[in-house]
DNA sequence: CAATCGCTTGGTAGCGCTGTCAATATCGGT
DNA sequence: ACCGATATTGACAGCGCTACCAAGCGATTG
């Protein structure tokens, strides 16, 4: 017959009762509900506890309350310096709460997303925090399946599966044009990389805004699907300059891209924003550095993060926020390379 | 009495076994060696647990097996895009594997370090992987008595913990520094931020270059505390011109710190290299295509977190590396910013 | 003074899986 | 055809914790 397994040295929750003089059942309320408890006990507990340095079995505790603690995070992006400041956000939220974080990279595909979405809900997170609006259906229909608390971050849009924060790339694109058609620009650039959801909502917005400017011109679009980088803003600001020579302004849509064009008016000895002004996107912390300061879109990458975490947590402690869609919204950074067309 | 509490709809491995006509320890066996069933009840399990769906429930797991199927990973900082490389290598590897990831950001602190270690430990990760050689005592002691591998990433140094993979910043810097006076530099100064161990070998790698060639003055160097950025970089430099007017180079310790300086030297109207040359630390992707390009030391980071984590696996599985401690080494890249003086 | 209420506390069993060893099936060699 | 060795398979109990219900107890109420 099978043999006892029983670990020698090993602190449980029983060693911990046991030393307290109280059932194992009153130590484990001590852990998740320490009210309930009454004064007197609490203390017996909290000082065995501490003595003997028990830590509690998370996989036995997870077993037996068919719930964890641990609140799934999807990004499609490791690198992408918008993420990094998004997942501060939510590391900086949850690391003084009880839960813990298990982060996954979509690398931008909705079928991987799917497939991470289904590992995760397997194992009954106590939350999740998603990239974006676009899932795939099925993806959609798992989610509202599940009854766990589910925030969609990065931006805004209709019928959340559960809540969501963020701010509209569209308008945010918008914003961005009217302000380079405000300061006398006229012929302006689209520059884009990846092309993801949200950046195709960038584009709408300044295909509206130029649109409505009677200003629209798709010579003046350049986009790729490759990933961003600086080097890839100096070659499509280098496209672009070959399909329209007489461009005057170029939308960037992030600053990666924006500060690989500034470099690339440098090589070839154009002013900026004399000759040409220079938007970006998300306000990185070079862009307000750079010779000349480079404007941008600010976007509130960490509050968005943090409050995204505080959703879930309050959910899961029956405070449910009020407002279930956040729009954090977003501000034109007006800075030298977009001056004022004199 | 206690009530039973069989949730009735759900899949479990009992499911799957009475599906495929075999016991539960066969099925169980099926997911973890395969290659110990006979083809055909390999055969019928892998069918039963696909047409249920069958998800194991790995806290069950976990608790039977006293072990789990986690990597832990100890880094400094998310937002520093030389971790975000890392991370990525990391990530990579262990996609394809079994295990998953659970993720720590000690913020730069060993006390703090300690306590995440100390929290991880208690759950009993399959691995470990950590930042750097700088632990506190404690620390080490509780790794040491740990039975789980762990790899020390970042830097190589003496006495790993058990296994390492990084390279030697004291050399790197020192390359750096011997690349700038074989290009006819003298005066060459020190920007440093954070100042965390493995900047401060860097600052030895400096100084031991510059004394060595009789070069070596206090004035020449500038640190601080703060955190690293574009805009300090500038602040920085300032600093430095400040202290030490006859600077004809400077060595950055990251590549913030150098693109900050080299927009510092713009609006001073100040040529790069003639008038100052510069040298970043890391070969982030934008120093290639600065204009001017920015020299700089590249580190092979995302081999790093490949190959920590390809190292934990290997120790798992029982092919334990040959060799437990590996440099990556490191390149000068030399570009525009530090030609040759003429 | 009995009935009622709310707060604490405890007993029991079970969460879903795997470690251990025994039992059985299979196979090559002589 | 027999033997021992190897490959497969199974039975059982238990990993450490918590859900569920019940019971104890003092306080409150009419």
């Amino acid at each position: 017959m099978a043999r006892k397994r029983i670990t020698p040295g090993k602190i449980r929750l029983a060693e911990v009762a046991k030393l307290a003089g109280v059932s194992p059942i009153t130590a484990s309320r001590f852990f998740r509900n320490p009210d309930a408890l009454s004064t007197g006990k609490r203390a017996r507990v909290e000082s065995a506890a501490k003595e003997l340095g028990y830590v509690p079995n998370l996989a036995a505790r997870a077993l037996a309350s068919q719930r964890t603690e641990v609140i799934g995070v999807l990004i499609p992006s490791l690198t992408n310096n918008v993420f990094a400041d998004v997942l501060r956000g939510i590391y900086d939220a949850l690391d003084v709460s009880r839960y813990s974080i298990q982060l996954a990279n979509t690398r931008y595909s909705i079928l991987q997303e799917e497939r991470l979405l289904r590992l995760f809900l397997a194992q009954k997170p106590a939350g999740l925090i998603i990239t974006g609006i676009n899932q795939t259906a099925d993806s959609r229909r798992v989610m509202e399946a599940v009854d766990c608390p589910i925030v969609q971050i990065m931006e805004v849009g209709p019928s959340p599966i559960d809540m969501m924060i963020g701010f509209s790339h569209f308008d945010a694109a918008k914003a961005a044009i009217a302000h380079l058609l405000a300061q006398g620009y006229r012929r302006i650039g689209f520059l884009g990389a990846r092309m993801d959801p949200r950046v195709q909502r960038r584009l709408d917005g300044y295909r509206a805004a130029m649109t409505e400017a009677a200003l629209f011109d798709p010579q003046l679009i350049v986009t790729t699907a490759i990933p961003t980088s600086v080097t890839l803003g100096g070659t499509l600001f280098a496209d672009l300059l070959a399909k329209a020579p007489d461009i005057d302004a170029v939308f960037c849509v992030n600053d990666d891209l924006a500060l690989g064009a500034l470099f690339e008016c440098k090589r070839r000895h154009m002013a900026v924003p004399e000759q040409v002004a220079i938007v970006g996107f998300n306000d990185l912390e070079f862009m307000a550095s750079s010779e000349p300061t480079l404007s941008s879109v600010r976007t509130n990458r960490y509050e968005m993060g943090r409050n995204a975490a505080m959703m879930v947590i309050e959910t899961l402690e029956g405070r449910r926020p009020a407002k279930p869609v956040v729009d954090l919204g977003f501000s034109v950074m007006e800075r030298q390379s977009s001056a004022r067309r004199s």
